[in-house]
DNA sequence: TACTTCAATGTTTTT
DNA sequence: CATTGAAGTA
């Protein structure tokens, strides 16, 4: 095959249908590259063709790094670039694309236990380490206040984590707060931190923080590391710039130090995580960073009707901290922006829910929708509304299933499996089921193990001499010998031959042998939670048993391990780094109901905004302070702009907050957007339809059943179990399928195994997986 | 040690 | 309202 021409015919694939500036920006050669892109103008599409571009010319894929926020973006980010490049392009393995959190993970497994820079203050850091998510975070936080001593009522956990988290992310350590601590207000806060920093050391846990920050100093301090990195990755490129933070701007900078090649792509207009430490100068000062930086502007809107990309630029126009650029539709003519002003909450809810069964019923698919809202608390209303239309309902919180009792205490042992120093996840499962291991019993084995220099599971064989009641120590050392058991299993392959992992099998008997499940049954009120709760925790080794085998190492890769502690490994990272935005599933025939931030580089043809009111958007906190006012502004903007063809934005003339109704002002917002793109129904006044707030009659009773919602996790059934996608019916051998996770696959065979009802399923990006058909969602596409 | 009950208390957004 | 913590009881 003439090599010339077939990259000529890649070339002219990778170019084709572009406007000038996507081009530019698809073609620009090396040296960095400044991508401002505002919403809807192909962003995904560049980055995208930009790598299929460089893999075309010539550079492998393994040397090309590629970092977004979410997995979802990742992925589809993947899916993308491979259907771009010819299968049989030379050198197209091996594509790095990850969020900036997974990557840095999986940098500090490989260098962080030889290196110093990544040192704990308590020691050095070791592979198994913990990613503690934000619960077991704030429980370390008050940890740390008891240990400093502190007044609870003056130093909270909130304000500690936020102090902690605001050092972190500009990377500052510990001991280097309390070194230039002036006064006593910060001499305070370090000291909670250094607390902090112990107890997460003893633990060898890291924080979400950590991760970013031990790798920015391994980066920066550790030449071996920065040799390595800077060797195999030759070009990088960053999405969502505008929301990169102090430490991902050094992360970035010295990855792409070694070659010059930095692609960054962003929009300031859509910086919405100030908060959490993003700074927008990252983007606003690139060119100051990389001198001689290419810049493209991406301006035209391929995405939005022009009603909708007229809202969205009146309103950013009221912004004052920003460089004006206009945005203009490409799309043309559209429905007006409804602006629907509703008496309460409730008949909020059930306009939305009317809107969107008429959209439906105009040929929009449900998946084609989106609830956007300022604060998950304003799903409530929608799901219930949605339960009593039967309107199927997707809440898009990663982080819900994860946050389960049951769920937690079965990841406690996988936890402390994997790193024995996890004290916290110890002793969760320690005491689920009860195990006579209590509290206090617990607290005197600390204290013991703390005087050995060592953690629990260290002296669990011999409680006996951490002077424990005899009773007790019998339970720890039954309890240490059923742990030892399932350790040595650890050693052990972590996948079949046909690549599916034992994990789950591990998982399942685990959760089993352990007791857990029984106990959660028996703990549940009824048989329907008991019903529930045991399908989580088997989900739980569901979604082990997904854990996908690391493919060979490429050429300066490290070598992958494959045992089953590298399969738990892998899982337990996958876990703990979810975002809410993964939990958005395209494919699945249902309504996503999400908050404002995470729906950030979604669209949808139908999107309703939902409670736009003055104390929540722009939110409370925000209204003192004007730039926090202009990133609501953009917080909105980025909803607006999240539409394709209709956009509704409701606001309720009576809210109910903690369970008092009180009446709303209308969000100052409200007046920035222009008429002349809305049409306005129902009256804005303040306490606007007061007198229609009761009238839904007797029969409006929702479907709340024991007054529970019917949780809002992870695998959120559509209510009346129809799918508008084609249900899971109809897999047989040689259907077409997609996973939420794995993407597109051929069924090679269906077949029942353990009493189970199995697909062999080949997929397209992923390879070849086992699966169980009566907890997997399989969407059958043909 | 484990479970129940009651009072207080705080509330955004998320990797 | 819903979660959390403390106090009391079996």
């Amino acid at each position: 095959m003439d090599g010339a021409i077939e990259k000529f015919q890649v070339q002219s694939v990778v170019a084709d249908g572009l406007t000038e500036p996507q081009r530019r920006a698809v073609t620009h050669g090396d040296g960095p590259l400044l991508v401002l892109a505002g919403p809807g103008s192909g962003k995904t599409r560049v980055i995208t063709r930009r790598i299929a571009s460089l893999i075309a010319r010539g550079v492998p894929a393994w040397s090309i790094l590629a970092l977004t926020f979410t997995n979802t973006a990742a992925r589809e980010m993947a899916d993308r670039v491979e259907s771009l490049v010819p299968i049989d392009t030379p050198g197209r393995r091996g594509l790095t694309v990850s969020t900036f959190h997974s990557w840095c993970a999986r940098l500090l497994r490989q260098f962080g236990p030889t290196s110093e820079a990544a040192r704990h203050v308590t020691g050095a850091l070791e592979g198994g380490f913990t990613i503690l998510d934000a619960a077991d975070a704030k429980a370390s936080v008050k940890r740390a206040l008891k240990a400093a001593e502190l007044d609870p009522k003056h130093f909270t956990p909130a304000w500690a984590m936020g102090y902690i988290g605001e050092q972190k992310n500009v990377l500052r350590t510990a001991t280097q707060c309390l070194d230039e601590a002036q006064d006593f207000a910060s001499r305070t806060a370090a000291r909670v931190y250094v607390e902090y920093e112990q107890i997460l050391g003893r633990a060898n846990a890291l924080d979400f923080d950590d991760l970013l920050l031990r790798s920015a100093f391994m980066l920066l301090r550790d030449e071996a590391v920065r040799g390595a990195v800077q060797g195999r990755f030759r070009h990088l490129l960053v999405d969502e710039y505008q929301d990169t933070n102090h430490a991902q701007f050094v992360i970035a900078r010295v990855v792409a130090q070694g070659s010059g090649n930095i692609c960054v792509v962003g929009d300031p207009d859509q910086a919405i995580y100030g908060w959490r430490g993003a700074d927008i100068s990252n983007i606003l000062e690139f060119e100051e960073a990389w001198p001689g930086a290419a810049i493209v502007a991406l301006g035209d809107n391929f995405r939005s009707v022009e009603p909708i990309v007229a809202c969205a630029d009146a309103l950013i126009r009221h912004n004052s901290e920003r460089r004006e650029r206009p945005l203009s539709s490409m799309v043309g003519p559209g429905d007006p922006v409804r602006r629907i002003a509703c008496a309460d909450d409730r008949h909020e809810a059930r306009v939305v829910v009317q809107a969107v069964l008429d959209a439906r019923a105009g040929g929009t698919p449900l998946r084609e929708m989106a609830v956007l809202y300022r604060m998950n608390a304003l799903s409530r209303a929608m799901e219930e509304e949605c339960l009593r239309r039967e309107v199927p309902y997707v809440v898009a919180r990663g982080t819900a299933f994860y946050e389960r009792a049951e769920v937690r205490s079965a990841l406690s042992y996988l936890r402390v499996l994997a790193n024995p120093a996890d004290d916290l996840a110890l002793q969760r499962a320690a005491q689920n089921p009860n195990r006579g291991i209590g509290d206090s019993g617990f607290a005197k084995l600390q204290a013991h193990a703390a005087m050995h220099g060592t953690c629990v599971r260290a002296v669990l064989a011999r409680a006996r001499a951490a002077g424990v009641a005899a009773r007790t120590a019998k339970a720890c050392e039954a309890f240490a010998s059923e742990l030892d058991a399932l350790s040595l299993q650890l050693a052990s392959d972590g996948w079949e031959e046909d690549g599916s992992c034992r994990l789950g099998r591990f998982v399942m008997d685990l959760i089993d042998r352990s007791g857990l499940r029984s106990f959660v049954m028996k703990e549940s009120a009824d048989d329907e939670e008991a019903e529930e709760r045991s399908a989580n925790l088997t989900e739980v080794a569901n979604a082990a048993a997904e854990t996908p085998m690391p493919a060979d190492p490429e050429p300066a890769a490290p070598t992958p391990d494959r045992t089953l502690m590298g399969a738990l490994r892998a899982y337990l990272e996958r876990v703990a780094l979810v975002a809410d935005a993964d939990m958005v599933d395209p494919e699945r025939g249902a309504l996503t109901l999400m908050s404002l931030h995470a729906a950030k580089g979604l669209e949808f043809d139908v999107v309703a905004i939902i409670g736009v009111e003055q104390g929540i958007l722009p939110h409370e906190r925000s209204l003192a302070d004007p730039s926090q006012m202009e990133e609501e502004r953009r917080l909105l903007y980025v909803g607006i702009t999240r539409a394709r063809r209709q956009l509704f934005i409701t606001s309720a003339g009576l809210r109910t907050r903690n369970g008092i109704r009180l009446p709303t002002i209308p969000s100052s917002f409200d007046h920035e957007l222009p008429e002349h793109a809305l049409r306005r129904e129902g009256s804005t006044g303040s306490f606007a339809g007061y007198g229609r707030a009761g009238d839904e009659g007797p029969g409006a009773e929702v479907g709340w059943e024991r007054g529970r919602p019917r949780l809002a996790g992870r695998r959120v059934e559509a209510v009346d179990g129809t799918d508008e996608a084609g249900g899971s019916e109809s897999v047989r051998a040689g259907s077409v399928v997609r996973h939420f996770q794995f993407g597109m696959g051929r069924v090679e065979a269906v077949f029942s195994e353990g009493g189970r009802t199995k697909a062999r399923v080949a997929f397209r990006s992923s390879g070849v997986k086992t699966l169980v058909l009566d907890f997997v969602r399989l969407d059958v596409v043909s």
